[in-house]
DNA sequence: AAATATTAGTACTGGATTGGTCCTATTTAT
DNA sequence: ATAAATAGGACCAATCCAGTACTAATATTT
């Protein structure tokens, strides 16, 4: 199926929760208590959200993570490319990677290229503050499969 | 990133092909010659679609596959679906599955449905005759990763 | 009627992807 | 100075998926 990998899962509820709390730094060990996910996959994601330019972060006592660009402004899009390269659906959509040496003779990379659009198009109309629940959420937050529930936290919520 | 499983990925060049080729029968074997995808896989392809309905099939000598719609009429959805189970970008978009106990309580899961809603309106836009290349290629498809030639046939085109 | 050709169904195996963890360095507030 | 937090990188493990093979069923052709 098309699927979400966990990480840009988890990169859209974390950056969700920290829409929620804007202007204040919010650090890795919280957000892993709020999402109820595991704090090192916490860090891991935040890291890359910040490496990405989307999450700026402070150092040191009292440090943390901010959003950069307020919810309304960061389409889902980014928030996906950002933990797992751009979107795209089959190696066909990828532009310039020298693999494909017959492409100017391939009619489906064009027809390919059209279910990408398609699936990119509809995603940049989603934008973060769509994501973010109108009551912040104490809930953890289930991912794509059940086996997260190494340490029994929570509840299966989705 | 969100992709396409192999699978479904094969089975929308596999129904181009088909759609390329209406109102006769397509073999396996010759499937897997015109794209260049290893037969056993081509056959499995064949026999799941032709188990969700969107083929019809004809045992015996002379036998084979034909679509039984016009590619008009058969949105890709439909087919990655028959590949792979409903478009689920994550278990929150699924409904029914008494996984989610706390659902009433839980925001984000409307959130999810969202965006999963926005990939699967996109994509049922987009119907077989989109994927259908004017000219009926001869060109080996290329999936997502170019682990595939383990035969070197042809080349990799996308 | 027999033989051949083709799909139906199922189970197994190997590998690649990825997610999760840990360790060390660096920075900042108290 | 110490503690608290992120930065960065390396590594391990397990899950998922695709590819294969084998047997059964069915239809056509001779």
């Amino acid at each position: 199926m098309i699927k979400l990998s966990r990480l840009a899962d988890y990169s859209i509820v974390l950056m969700a929760q920290l829409a929620g709390h804007p202007s204040s730094l919010m650090q890795a060990p919280d957000l892993a208590l709020v999402t109820g996910l595991p704090v090192p996959t916490v860090a891991k994601t935040l890291k890359l959200l910040a490496h990405a330019g989307l999450l700026e972060s402070q150092r040191g006592a009292k440090g943390g993570y901010a959003l950069v660009r307020a919810a309304e402004e960061i389409p889902v899009t980014e928030i996906i490319a950002a933990v797992d390269g751009p979107i795209a659906l089959t190696d066909c959509t990828i532009e310039d990677d020298g693999v494909c040496n017959i492409e100017a003779l391939c009619p489906t990379k064009t027809n390919w290229r059209k279910i990408n659009d398609a699936v990119v198009g509809a995603l940049r109309c989603v934008t973060l503050a769509d994501m973010t629940p109108q009551i912040a959420p104490i809930v953890p937050h289930r991912p794509f499969e059940p086996t997260l529930n190494h340490a029994g936290q929570g509840g299966d919520v989705g």
